[in-house]
DNA sequence: TCACATGCTTTGATACGCAAAGCAATTAAG
DNA sequence: CTTAATTGCTTTGCGTATCAAAGCATGTGA
């Protein structure tokens, strides 16, 4: 076994890991993954975006956001309000309600890996860091030049950035 | 920003890299992501497995398996074949045309990350399997036990292992 | 004003995924 | 051997995700 192969495996080991929580942590929400993705990216905003903004950071169509959005709004979870400055424009904000489904999601990976991480010394938080920054660098296509919110879900429940 | 939030945004290129990634393969490959998936894990195990098995590795249920290979079956990239050691199995057998699928798929992501990691020098490499062994133990779940083929594809085209 | 662009929704279709029920074959118990 | 339980797979019925294409309303430029 090569150090190829190794790298490899513990690659698939951390895109499984984070593919199973997402599911976990959807479920343990009540929505889905791709409506908590939703609920996630709107608080990350500040409280609301439009299907536009949403389409493009999730990497969905638009007809699809209207999907999304439709099933949250029947729970109450975002709200729709049609901008005055454009009238074209909808904003889609997020309720009470849909901020208590984030915020009582467990976010069990995420916590975790801030728990570790931060066990780590300082040397070897830097190590990481270099070593996956590498690797991002080595995957990212040239088209990569967003943030987009991925399966792992935003910064949340941490004030810091 | 501090490094635990750097560590984060890397992670989650990452994981948005591979998941683009999966998707362009499946397209340029004709079928989908998860009939992909299918195939490349038929390929890894020298041709078949039975639906059991697939839907173990891939962790979806029978009935999962049961409609994806119905697909594949109907396109001619797989074959059903009734176990005559135990008639209830069945053994499920890529095709010449489901061989070709996969070889054709371009598999660009993996062999950038081939190339590149084989670029690295001696020490790089050992830095880099060090650090994603390291991260894929912080997330891995307590119930990780098998190694499933993952959105990255199984290790293809690279007949070391 | 008229043509075009933009933002969103609707429509119609495919795919993914599961639970539960069903069927066939094997194995275990009596 | 016969019955009961188990195993492997498929079928059925359902909900979600996703898209392309068409539609509608609003803005913008000529």
């Amino acid at each position: 076994m090569d150090r190829l192969d190794e790298s490899l495996i513990a690659l698939r080991r951390i895109l499984r890991s984070t593919e199973l929580y997402s599911k976990d942590l959807a479920q343990a929400a009540g929505v889905t993954p791709a409506q908590l993705r939703v609920l996630q990216i709107l608080q990350s905003k500040g409280g609301s975006a439009t299907p536009k903004a949403l389409a493009t950071q999730m990497g969905v169509s638009q007809a699809t956001v209207t999907a999304l959005v439709d099933k949250l709004q029947s729970r109450g979870m975002i709200e729709r309000v049609r901008s005055e400055l454009d009238r074209r424009q909808t904003n889609v904000t997020i309720t009470q309600a849909g901020l208590s489904t984030t915020d009582d999601a467990p976010d069990a990976l995420q916590q975790r890996y801030v728990k570790e991480f931060t066990k780590l010394d300082d040397w070897e938080q830097a190590m990481l860091v270099a070593a996956l920054e590498r690797v991002a660098a080595m995957l990212d296509a040239d088209d990569m030049d967003a943030s987009p919110v991925l399966t792992i879900g935003d910064i949340h429940g941490r004030p810091s950035h």
